[in-house]
DNA sequence: AGCACCCCTGACAACGCTTGCACGCTAGGG
DNA sequence: CCCTAGCGTGCAAGCGTTGTCAGGGGTGCT
């Protein structure tokens, strides 16, 4: 900084104002800073700002995966409106319990970041408590947060929703097929549990443990989840998958098995990822880039705004969109229609 | 720290040796060091240390988008050894051409990084001397940047093998599906082309440039492709999307549209996305994972030793999985076998 | 006893930036 | 003509660490 102080032949408070946009400077010292700014190709030094400042232009988020395919979109949101508003973005990921704990107990975001930004962590009341002391707004993403700043879509009532829709068709053995919860995602999975539960209750089914399954990523950990339920006594008609992700697996294992989608069984998913559409798989869309925007959005207002309100709640909508994969409860007196979408050979 | 230092009945020295596990510390300070800052739960500030040592800890990767399977996979093996090291990630998306100028004017993360990885970026000779003179080692990510440090995959060849693998099909008209440039792919898009147009001449093959169809993300982009294509006086028999994520949205296009696959057109795809295996898409698998592992390694070693060769290449290996999607060339004098895989009712 | 070491410790000057404060200058009002 | 106000600028004091350096207190050797 004083290189170009020296260059544009002013001080480097001048320069340091210049760069901040203050408007305290006159139009010729601007424009001099800016031209030996430009020939020496200089970069303020975040790390030096934030020294003084307290703020470090930064915000980081915890994501449990970067793989997945809503994390990705919720990313892809984030980053559009972090960058319009001159913020960096920093990922932490933690892939198992032990790397959780770790950050938990180091929490390198404290003081690094600006704002922390939780995505879709069932976390414990120890952990609720550490995140409340860091001393920046956290952020909770796709999940809620009671008291605490949240964006999320109704989990709840859309797995209720999509239940029910699959009541409507007729099925009265409903699965449920949640995410292993060494991925991390079990908060999604918990709140949709809740609402599959929910809708059974209305129209008095039983809730039957034996049809709620977690499945682990991976082709081998869903065939085995969906083998486990097909053996039951009394079978599930449908099932319903947390995420799209686990819901394509599922038709995967369902057609190298033979079995008819939705003649013999039904499948819903959840998410809209951009394969559904064209595997024909009914699900609740959910507008994962929307959430990376909106959390973004509100990061922001938090850290330029200490007075804004830490508790706001973003709630998104879902909608179902009734596709192929879903259809009435198959006659067992009745021959199934056709073998449809059987095996290529 | 100077609040560490007074409790624990020592200096701010002694307090910063202690933290940074310096040998140089009597077991009795360190001990009572360690009490006071867990006591405290004090978190040393990395702008402050940076601010001296010059190092931030951190990581930057500039990527064309987050949304992408290969990126997600990439971030994902990076953050892995990332957080092994202690090192923090920092992610810059760049979405258009506005966007990217912008990055390279300005080069945020100049003195922001210790390294910057850029993922599969087509760089002009100016971008690439902007990133040159950053002073920090820069990882090229899937893309061979010649004299530079890179990590990537034998794309030309890989696609030579596969438009081989086409040719043993019988297939003389194949066409090649690539990113629309706008997307920031350009780079594999080139030389998976160029692997492509070698295969070609291999067989003495035109090269036609009414088979190389560029395409942005999106179903309807891509049935306008793909309509583009079969709607030739000569059509292609047979497809090489550039990625799988492309081939999948062909697969796509194709089943509404009645078109058979493999009967009518093969498709081959490149990545071996997850769901490319139910899918029963013949694609070249790549290491996505491993990739940004091994750039992660690479930056590390870059930034702990300044004597390390800075021009170091690693290549990982791809490998050609034949699935359903591709088959001989239909033979227009026979009637096909059968209409497998049509849309479902 | 004297000397050379080694080990550990504390003082202090950076690192690159921001910001409160004071200063010099010009312009306008009494 | 003096006083005040306002604007643009520079000075200097930090922000929280690290690294250098000097010094104090043991220990082992001569």
């Amino acid at each position: 900084m004083a290189d170009v102080a020296e260059r544009a032949g002013v001080s480097v408070s001048t320069v340091s104002r210049t760069l901040r946009g203050l408007s305290t400077v006159s139009d010729e010292a601007r424009a001099k800073v800016e031209a030996a700014a430009r020939e020496l190709s200089f970069v303020i030094s975040r790390q030096a700002s934030s020294l003084v400042t307290g703020k470090t232009g930064t915000v980081a988020v915890l994501a449990p995966t970067l793989g997945s395919w809503f994390v990705g979109q919720v990313l892809r949101g984030l980053s559009e409106v972090l960058r319009d508003a001159g913020l960096d973005l920093k990922v932490y990921s933690v892939a198992d319990l032990a790397e959780r704990a770790a950050f938990f107990d180091q929490l390198p975001a404290r003081r690094n970041a600006d704002a922390l930004l939780v995505i879709s962590f069932d976390l414990t009341e120890e952990e609720f408590a550490r995140l409340d002391g860091l001393g920046v707004p956290v952020v909770y993403v796709s999940q809620h947060a009671p008291g605490r700043a949240s964006v999320y879509v109704e989990d709840v009532a859309a797995a209720r929703g999509g239940t029910r829709y699959l009541r409507g068709l007729g099925h009265r053995r409903i699965a449920f097929l949640r995410a292993a919860p060494d991925s991390g995602f079990t908060c999604s999975s918990r709140t949709r549990l809740f609402g599959y539960r929910e809708a059974l209750a209305e129209a008095a089914l039983p809730y039957d443990e034996d049809l709620v399954v977690a499945t682990s990523r991976g082709r081998r950990a869903t065939a085995e989840a969906v083998g486990q339920l097909l053996c039951l006594a009394d079978p599930p008609t449908a099932v319903f998958a947390e995420t799209d992700e686990i819901a394509i697996e599922v038709l995967s294992v369902l057609r190298s098995s033979g079995i008819a989608v939705p003649d013999r069984l039904s499948v819903l998913g959840f998410d809209d990822h951009d394969h559904a559409e064209w595997l024909d798989l009914t699900t609740i869309a959910q507008p994962a880039i929307e959430v990376g925007r909106a959390s973004g959005t509100l990061a922001h207002t938090l850290i330029d705004d200490p007075t804004a309100d830490a508790t706001r709640h973003v709630v998104l909508p879902t909608h179902l969109i009734p596709r192929g994969t879903t259809g009435p409860v198959p006659q067992p007196d009745r021959e199934p229609k056709r073998e449809s979408d059987s095996a290529q050979p």
